[in-house]
DNA sequence: ACCCCGCTCCTCCCAACGGCCGAGGAGGGT
DNA sequence: ACCCTCCTCGGCCGTTGGGAGGAGCGGGGT
């Protein structure tokens, strides 16, 4: 039950360094080491590692091309991809997390960190080094702020909610009395309710103030 | 510069069994414990500690409502606070995340783990148990993979730009018109070349097309 | 000089939308 | 029994939206 670990960085230097660092922790053990992005892709797909620790800043393919081609969306047989890097850029980390990595470490950060990323990264977890992921719960907490912002006005009725659901796609009366099985005429009226409801002019607000309070596009 | 921590759980048992493993590390002490919300907000307040760890299910505030009032948007002095818990909820991450929390664990973490959690807490980072991180990662993609999806398609013009926030924002025609200095006939034209550009098929299309692609409400 | 493209504006036409009125039936609460 | 809410549906009517034409003007490129 040996952890199997591909390392990837051009720095020789940091490659030996993280696979000595790796293999003289039990249950764990670097079956490959690569230079460059190429060399990491092609010898992942040979050894099919159990985890791959890739550096962003490499030749040829970077880092994050590398994750995407290894565990992107897409990808018949992802792997668990960690990236690593000097570099402490939210451009990095979210090019990184966006490709499908499975951890994100500096590489100021402590052995255990490194250990620990790879043994969350096998089992299948994720561990993203502490100082990211505090920046990363602002901008996430700064993205969806909302579901309180419009709501304190009105209960939606169960059939408003799926007609909601509906406008805010983008479906005319028509379509949305053929889905739920109703009339248009009734379909007309769960939407005057919601313009009403919701203070609404037209469609468009309706299908706003779905995105805003999280309704839909989540 | 020790770490001056408050626990915050009902059930006596996990609360001093906390305590004990805290209190045996090096660098951490701690300061205080409560067994319902309301205390823990009234200790807090009192003893300022380094980190407040609290549970989620708690009598009187539940741990998401502490973490509001600790660390929430709009809080003075916000603290630091790590969020544990034993079930692991999608809901409760989210809140909690939400809340301002600056870790959030699982009582089936290792003691490790929760002591490199309330370090990370008391610089300033944050530490996420690594099972929930990968459901965390896994929306957060979820939650941005446009940008790319819809786009390949057209270059919009400047002013197609400008028609297409307007559009986005629920604005008809004719106010369009009067925000732009243009007649509502000019107008009409741009969002008829939006319609065709983007594939749309009516506005409501259009502006589920910007949120998606992050044109607009970011 | 030419053409292409973006921005501007026009007309005609019909479908879709949204406001307004009313109304009946099913289900839960008192 | 009664009321109230929700869901269902009808008609009328003015406004808005969207499709299909065409057209003039200015700038950049060849």
């Amino acid at each position: 039950m040996t952890v199997r670990v591909l390392v990837a960085d051009d720095q020789d230097l940091v490659r030996t360094g993280l696979s000595m660092i790796l293999d003289a922790q039990p249950g764990i053990q670097v079956v490959g080491q690569a230079a460059d992005g190429h060399a990491a892709v092609e010898l992942a797909r040979r050894l099919h590692p159990d985890v791959c620790l890739v550096d962003i800043r490499m030749p040829g393919l970077d880092g994050i091309e590398v994750t995407e081609l290894l565990a992107g969306r897409g990808v018949p047989d992802p792997m668990a991809v960690v990236v690593i890097t000097t570099f402490d850029l939210d451009e990095y980390v979210h090019g990184a997390l966006r490709a499908g990595a499975r951890g994100f470490l500096l590489k100021d950060a402590g052995p255990e960190l490194l250990v620990q990323a790879v043994h969350a990264a096998a089992v299948g977890d994720a561990l993203i080094a502490p100082n990211i992921t505090r920046r990363l719960l602002s901008t996430l907490a700064a993205r969806e702020p909302s579901k309180r912002r419009t709501q304190p006005i009105d209960p939606l009725t169960d059939r408003e909610e799926e007609v909601l659901a509906l406008v805010a796609r983008g479906r005319t009366n028509a379509e949305i009395a053929a889905d739920l099985f109703i009339g248009q005429t009734t379909a007309k009226t769960h939407v005057a309710s919601l313009l009403a409801k919701i203070g609404a002019r037209n469609r468009v607000e309706i299908a706003m103030w779905a995105y805003d309070t999280g309704r839909v596009g989540d």
